[in-house]
RNA sequence: GCGGGCGUAGUUCAAUGGUAGAACACUAGCCUUCCAAGCUAGUUAUGCCGGUUCGAUCCCGGUCGCCCGCUCCA
C-alpha cells in the first residue's frame, strides 16, 4: 500500500516534528518550522554527518585517514561573491510571459518591429530569420516590407508600448506581461539605509563560504592538498514552486564538503566520495532498495560542472516521486571553476604550492558532496513511516536507535505506586547520556502507542518485579517483544543499541 | 508563474443562509501488574479581508495556504 504524504504531514504536525512556518498567520509558502522532535531528529542526522566528515573522517584509498576541517561561514557575504560564482547574472534576466500561450520569454531575447504609424507591433525571437518574419507579417495581414519597420529590442521599449506588441506565438496584441525579475537569490541590504550599493544576498548555497575561506584555512590549519572543508548551514533560494512538504523549500539546510585535490586525482576522489556518501545514507537507515545513484546528463549539468567529470546524484524514492527518485545529495566535480573565479574577481592568489609535487603551483580541483540536511530528514521520516494495523497506534516510525529523537521512554507500570520513584531515578540517570522521556500518566498501552508514533525504539517499564528482583521490562518498538534486564544494566543496554 | 481541486477543533472527518457535531489527540480524575489509546469529565474550530443579506462557516470577490498537473529548479 503506497504511503500518502498527507498522513506523514499530519503525523509530523500532530507529534511535533514539523509545523508550517508562521502557522498562526496562515503559513508562508516554502517555509517550515521544526518542532521539538523534528529538531532532535535533524540534529541527530547533522551530528552524524559532522562526525563522519570532520571528527572521524574515512580512511582514504592509500590507507591513511583523510583530512577534513570544519567551517561555519556567514550567510551574507560580500555581494561580489555571487558575481564571481555565477549566481548573479546567470539567473537574474527579466522574463515576460504571454498571457495567451502561457509561454515565457527572456525579455532581451525578443525583438519588436516598431513603426511610428502602426498600432500593431509584432515581436519575434531575436534569431528569427527575415524570410520567416516576412511570412508572419503576411499572415497577420501587415505589409511585408521590413523597411517600414525598425527592429527594436524589447528591453528598449517602455511598458506603455506593450499593449501594441503582438507576442511571438499569437495573433493579437497585448498578451505580453510586463517583465518580471527572475532571480532565485533572496536580496537584502546591509546597513540601515537601503540603496543599490548596500544590496546583499542570502547565500543560495553554503559552498561559496568555503571557497572564500580556502586561503584562510590553508594558512591557519596545517592542511595539505588533498583535504576537505566541511560546513553545515542554512541556504536560501526563491524557488519558483516550493513543493512536496520540506523537499523543496525556500529556506533549507545543507551539509557540504569541498574536497580540494589535484586535477589528475579528481576521478579517483569522486568515485571515493560517491561510495562513502552512499554508505552514509544507508548507515542512517535508508534502505538499499530506496536509494539510487544517478549520473547527470550533459544538458542538466550546473555551470560549474560543464567541464570535467560531471555530477552524480544520490537519490531517494520519496512517496511523491515513486516510482521515480528525488535528489538527496549531489557529488559534483566543480573542477577549478570556483577558486579560479574568485581569484579573478578578488585579485587574490589562490593557487596552492604543492611540495609533494616538486613545488608545482596549481588551483586545486574540487569534488563536492553536497547533501540536503532537511531533505535527509524527510527521507528518514518517509523511510521510517510504517503502517501496522495490528497495533493500537496503527502506525509507527521505524527510526534507527541512533537517529530516533527519543532513545527510550521510562514507564512506571502503575502511576501512583512505588514504581514512580524508581522510574524517576532511572530517568534522571539516563538523561545524562540520552534523550529520554519519563511518562507516568495513563495506562501502559496508551503510553506504548504514543512512543511508537514518535519512533522511540525502547521502553523500560518498572513493575513490582523491579522492586523484588531489580529487573525491568524492555519493550522493543518494531516487534513489541519484551524481555527483562537488570535495572542497573539499562544504560549499558542502550549504549550498546546506539552503536547499531 | 499557469490550470484544476481543497481550506470546519491538534489530527481525521460530519453538518447548516439562523445554537457548528463525532472520533482520536490533549488535560484532569478513575481503573489498571504490560498493548486496556478502557471509563468519566473538560479544553479546543469554520484560514484571512471584503461584498450580498435582517443574519454568511455556507453565496460572491479578493487574498493567503495546502494538494495534483504543467512550468521552473546554479
Amino acid at each position: 500500500m503506497p504511503i500518502d504524504m498527507k498522513d506523514i504531514v499530519s503525523l509530523c504536525k500532530r507529534r511535533g516534528f514539523i509545523f508550517p512556518a508562521s502557522d498562526i498567520y496562515g503559513g508562508l509558502n516554502g517555509f517550515w518550522d521544526y518542532g521539538p522532535l523534528g529538531t532532535e531528529l535533524k540534529n541527530n542526522l547533522r551530528d552524524r554527518w559532522w562526525k563522519d566528515m570532520v571528527t572521524t573522517p574515512p580512511i582514504g584509498p592509500d590507507g591513511a585517514p583523510v583530512q577534513i576541517v570544519g567551517l561555519d561561514s556567514s550567510i551574507i557575504q560580500n555581494p561580489k561573491t555571487w558575481v564571481a560564482s555565477g549566481h548573479v547574472g546567470g539567473f537574474s534576466d527579466p522574463m515576460v510571459d504571454c498571457k495567451e500561450t502561457k509561454k515565457r520569454y527572456r525579455q532581451d531575447h525578443l525583438v519588436v518591429l516598431t513603426a511610428e504609424k502602426a498600432d500593431r507591433w509584432p515581436a519575434f525571437h531575436e534569431e528569427t530569420e527575415d524570410d520567416e518574419i516576412l511570412k508572419r507579417l503576411k499572415k497577420l495581414g501587415m505589409p511585408s516590407d521590413l523597411s517600414l519597420f525598425e527592429k527594436t529590442n524589447l528591453t528598449k521599449l517602455p511598458i506603455e508600448d506593450y499593449a501594441k506588441i503582438i507576442g511571438p506565438d499569437v495573433k493579437e496584441p497585448g498578451t505580453l506581461t510586463e517583465p518580471k525579475e527572475f532571480n532565485l537569490m533572496f536580496e537584502t541590504y546591509t546597513g540601515a539605509i537601503q540603496s543599490e550599493d548596500s544590496k546583499a544576498y542570502l547565500r543560495p548555497e553554503t559552498a561559496q563560504g568555503i571557497f572564500l575561506n580556502f586561503k584562510n584555512v590553508l594558512d591557519s590549519s596545517r592542511v595539505k592538498v588533498p583535504f576537505g572543508i566541511a560546513q553545515i548551514g542554512k541556504a536560501f533560494r526563491n524557488e519558483v514552486t516550493p513543493r512536496n512538504f520540506i523537499f523543496r523549500s525556500r529556506e533549507f539546510e545543507q551539509m557540504e564538503m569541498e574536497w580540494f585535490c589535484h586535477g589528475g586525482e579528481a576521478k579517483m576522489w569522486q568515485d571515493f566520495w560517491l561510495e562513502e556518501r552512499a554508505n552514509f545514507w544507508k548507515a542512517v537507515g535508508l534502505s538499499d532498495g530506496n536509494i539510487i545513484i544517478r549520473g547527470h546528463d550533459a544538458d542538466e549539468l550546473a555551470h560549474y560542472a560543464k567541464e570535467g567529470l560531471g555530477t552524480s546524484d544520490i537519490e531517494y524514492k520519496f512517496p511523491f516521486t515513486d516510482p521515480g527518485y528525488g535528489e538527496l545529495e549531489g557529488i559534483a566535480h566543480r573542477c577549478d571553476f570556483d577558486l579560479k573565479a574568485h581569484e579573478e574577481h578578488s585579485g587574490q592568489k589562490l593557487a596552492y604550492l604543492d611540495p609533494s609535487r616538486d613545488n608545482e603551483r596549481y588551483i586545486p580541483h574540487v569534488i563536492e558532496p553536497a547533501a540536503g540536511l532537511t531533505r535527509g530528514v524527510l527521507a528518514l521520516i518517509c523511510e521510517a513511516y510504517t503502517v501496522d494495523e495490528n497495533r493500537p497506534s496503527g502506525v509507527y516510525l521505524n527510526f534507527t536507535p541512533a537517529m530516533a529523537p527519543k532513545k527510550a521512554a521510562i514507564l512506571p507500570l502503575i502511576g501512583k505506586d512505588e514504581h514512580v520513584p524508581i522510574a524517576t531515578k532511572l530517568y534522571l540517570e539516563l538523561r545524562e547520556e540520552f534523550p529520554v522521556d519519563l511518562d507516568i500518566k495513563q495506562n501502559i498501552g496508551k503510553r506504548y502507542a504514543r512512543q511508537d508514533e514518535i519512533g522511540t525504539p525502547y521502553c523500560f517499564t518498572i513493575d513490582n518485579d523491579t522492586i523484588a528482583d531489580g529487573t525491568v521490562t524492555v519493550r522493543e518498538r518494531n516487534t513489541m517483544a519484551q524481555e527483562r534486564i537488570s535495572l542497573d544494566k539499562v544504560a549499558e543496554y542502550l549504549r550498546e543499541k546506539m552503536k547499531v
